[in-house]
RNA sequence: CCAGACGGCUGGACGGUCGCUGUCGUGCGUGCACGAUGGAGGAAAGUCCGGGCUCCACGGAAGAACGGUGCCGGCUAACGGCCGGCGGGGGCGACCCCAGGGACAGUGCCACAGAAAACAAACCGCCCGCACGGCGUGACGGCCCCCGGUUUCGACCAUGGGCCGCCAUGUUGCGGGCAAGGGCGAAACGGUGCGGCAAGAGCGCACCGCGCUGCCGGCAACGGCGGCGGCAGGGUAAACCCCACCGGGAGCAAGACCGAAUAGGGACGGCAGAUCGCCGGCCCCGCCCUUGGCGGGAUCGGCAUCGGGGGCGCUUUCGCCCCGUCGUCCGGGUUGGUCGCGCGAGGCACGCAGCGAUGCGUGUCCCAGAGGAAUGACCGUCCCGCGGCGCGCAGGCGUCGCGGACAGAACCCGGCUUACAGGCCGUCUGGCCCC
RNA sequence: GGUCCGGUGGCAGAGUGGUGAUGCAGCGGACUGCAAAUCCGCGAAUGUGGGUUCGAUUCCCGCCCGGACCU
């Protein structure tokens, strides 16, 4: 996880986002994100609770946005524009798993300028080649 | 070919791009890069059993309580598992199902119905006797009265009625015999048939069941044959219980090691207020004609007294408790890190023994180790199934769409249970057709 | 990782082998000028699959769901 900076870990860490941060729901997910002082890498964390399946659905929608997330944060990276200093909650929801691949991705990359976590002077991205 | 029974296997394939993680190697910027290589299951699940391992407790142990298991033999490290038998039940059959020890150790329960529900009895009923009984009906005999007819006047035929006797039968009561039949029920002192009897009854007999017993087969559960006994007396133990056997407790968050800053605990030592108080040790000086004593000074320790700050007891008087700094050592311990943690009751192949579970031998292989928790994300081609459309007599071919299960290791192993799209293999049973 | 409880009408909640209470809610009726309260009546349930038993909400076993506790 090198790419896409520190995990969030301990459950402190995460109740301080929910209760700090701004709130951005999509179809595919949920992103919860808090500015902090400094400029480091972003930090990640993700959410999927048990309303969502069993052990295998709940591992599935975390890869998927554990994947999301690393493509869209390593491409602003490249763009010169990488997302710094904030912690980012990822939760998913029932339809994660289902949702095509490009819409997640999109979902995420809106959700990241709805939270102002990236600056939203772009209006569209282009698509990322999947499997880049 | 159809229907079915049982056992076993499998549960997508190939490729591309981008990632995660263990190990090994190289490099240096010591956590990164590059290369090589490994990376979920048959149930990884439920946590229902059995073990390994670790810690705790304990003199070996035994017992109580509690819990579990329960036909016999075998397998196994062990088991509540498995295999092979036995007994019972179901199916035409292959085959399937069964907690299947003990009801003369004791206790409890058996609703409703029924006379009666467990210890003996008798509601209806059957039979005998008595009431030489009463009543009803019928037959017979005797006597009397009466309608009518015939008449040889003796009588005869015939109708209705009364009384008496007697028999049969029904009914009522009492006494006795019986338990076959009826009826109730899930269950009622064994079942069927024949004989027998006043009526009946294992009362007698045959067969079946049951109990006891002998012999034979079997390691055993059990089975077979024979003899004896006329039946020895309900069910329920997945009701309490009795008997036999098993179980010490906790669990890898077990447990072991390392351990920063800061804060805090304990022990020891040094230094820390005052007093012309008392006692003691040591050092110095002076005197006393000396292995000793006296006086003075300095220092240390103990005791006593007086004090400082804080808290509590109602404010005071008063009482109780706590309180400095430095050094060394010991112990505990938070976040965290390392180990435990991957060679094992191990996998595969072959052979041997055994009906089998399984065991033995030989060869060969090393095969996941994460920690907000890796083992993936996306795409393409193929495969399989279903559906639509088109072509074709048909087998089929082409094309499009949808779908491809249950489910994710967390110390490990042996079982059980539960979930599971589809596919494959083998053995067997019943039926139909053809040769 | 381990242990222990529970599941009964729409809701709450009794029932220890034989017929499943009761309250609230709902519906209908009575009462009232109309309501409320009150009275009368009605419907509706044993999580699921097996087993033991003559008979199971109850006893036994397997699942499903919910909850609690310990480490």
């Amino acid at each position: 996880m090198a790419s896409s900076g520190i995990k969030l870990k301990r459950r402190a860490e995460f109740l301080r986002v929910a209760a700090k941060g701004t709130k951005a729901p999509m179809p595919g997910l949920v992103l919860q994100a808090m500015r902090r002082p400094d400029e480091a890498p972003a930090r990640l964390g993700f959410t999927v609770t048990k309303k969502v399946g069993n052990a295998v659905a709940r591992n599935r929608t975390k890869r998927r946005l554990r994947e999301a997330a690393r493509l869209v944060l390593r491409r602003e990276a490249l763009r010169g524009t990488a997302v710094t200093g904030v912690d980012l909650v990822l939760i998913g929801r029932d339809g994660t798993a289902r949702r095509p691949f490009p819409a997640l991705l999109d979902d995420f990359g809106r959700a990241l300028r709805r939270t102002g976590a990236l600056g939203a002077s772009r209006r569209s991205d282009p698509p990322i080649e999947p499997g880049e």
